[in-house]
DNA sequence: CCACTTGTTTAGCATGAGCTAAGTTTACCA
DNA sequence: TGGTAAACTTAGCTCATGCTAAACAAGTGG
């Protein structure tokens, strides 16, 4: 215990669980909006894993607060799991952007988004986000779309 | 199987598993370097993991082709191993250096690099390079490339 | 040369994330 | 209404990554 804090490696089964619980959030979120509902067989087709895996998933972030599913049911975000999927949605958007405007062609952009937002630091967004700024004025929408 | 490669989410356990073998192998080869041989008690310590962890590791690795142990003797690389670490090393090093000039603090950039590097695909790191090199000629260390 | 310290491995456990197969529930339509 | 198809859950397995406790090697100093 009393791992990492100071060293720079230290990825731990947490951060995973942490990165699960954002993607999960994130998505319940968005179909919650595109598709009115938010239903397990949907998430397996986007993420591409077993209807069984999102089951057992959903399972363990009920346990943890983000979320409420009433068996056979659609899901719904706690506040705690909207936060957090506003949060990531964000992020997400920022770095897509960032990765668009240094030249990244958009699907890449996209896809390489999806892994980096797990791992960037406040500052490091700071930083992405002025870099965004100092090329032209810009928005983010609610969807996480950059307007502009 | 066939998950992914169409969508942008579907990271499954061998991209973790790939994670892992990068950030062994070169911290093998940095401890090989820096202290002449790699213990798998000095890859614990850095790692923030247990002794016991290392040596189920280093055994999943060896079984990978990565690197070779005999019992209670330090690790070495096979070619294959070499060929990741210093792929990722010099990954690493393009990150950093991309980040420090964006204005991230070094500390930060460094911490950032260790998980960013592992999901930046080669057009994103290209992206980085060119970046880094038009701000004004520089260097980067030991292996990583791009001398100006 | 033997004991002790240090390093490594084995045994055994947990949890996350994935799967297939099989059983339940819901929903919808004839 | 009742049957069926789609959605979901349960059971039971795998593997990677982590742990502690305990056993076992290696190296060092008396």
């Amino acid at each position: 215990m009393a791992r990492g804090s100071k060293n720079p490696f230290a990825r731990t089964r947490d951060d995973h669980a942490l990165e699960t619980a954002a993607d999960y959030a994130e998505l319940i979120l968005r179909l919650t909006e595109t598709e009115g509902e938010a239903r397990a067989v949907r998430i397996a087709q986007i993420l591409g894993v077993s209807p069984v895996t999102v089951s057992k998933t959903v399972q363990r972030l009920q346990r943890d607060g983000l979320l409420v599913a009433k068996p056979y049911r659609s899901l719904f975000l706690t506040p705690e799991g909207e936060a957090l999927a506003i949060k990531f949605r964000e992020k997400h958007a920022v770095v897509v952007e960032f990765l668009i405007r240094l030249g990244v062609p958009s699907v890449v952009a996209e896809t390489d988004a999806e892994g980096i937002e797990h791992h960037v630091s406040e500052l490091t967004l700071e930083a992405f986000r002025k870099f965004i700024g100092a090329g032209r004025p810009h928005q983010v929408d609610v969807a996480g779309r950059a307007k502009g």
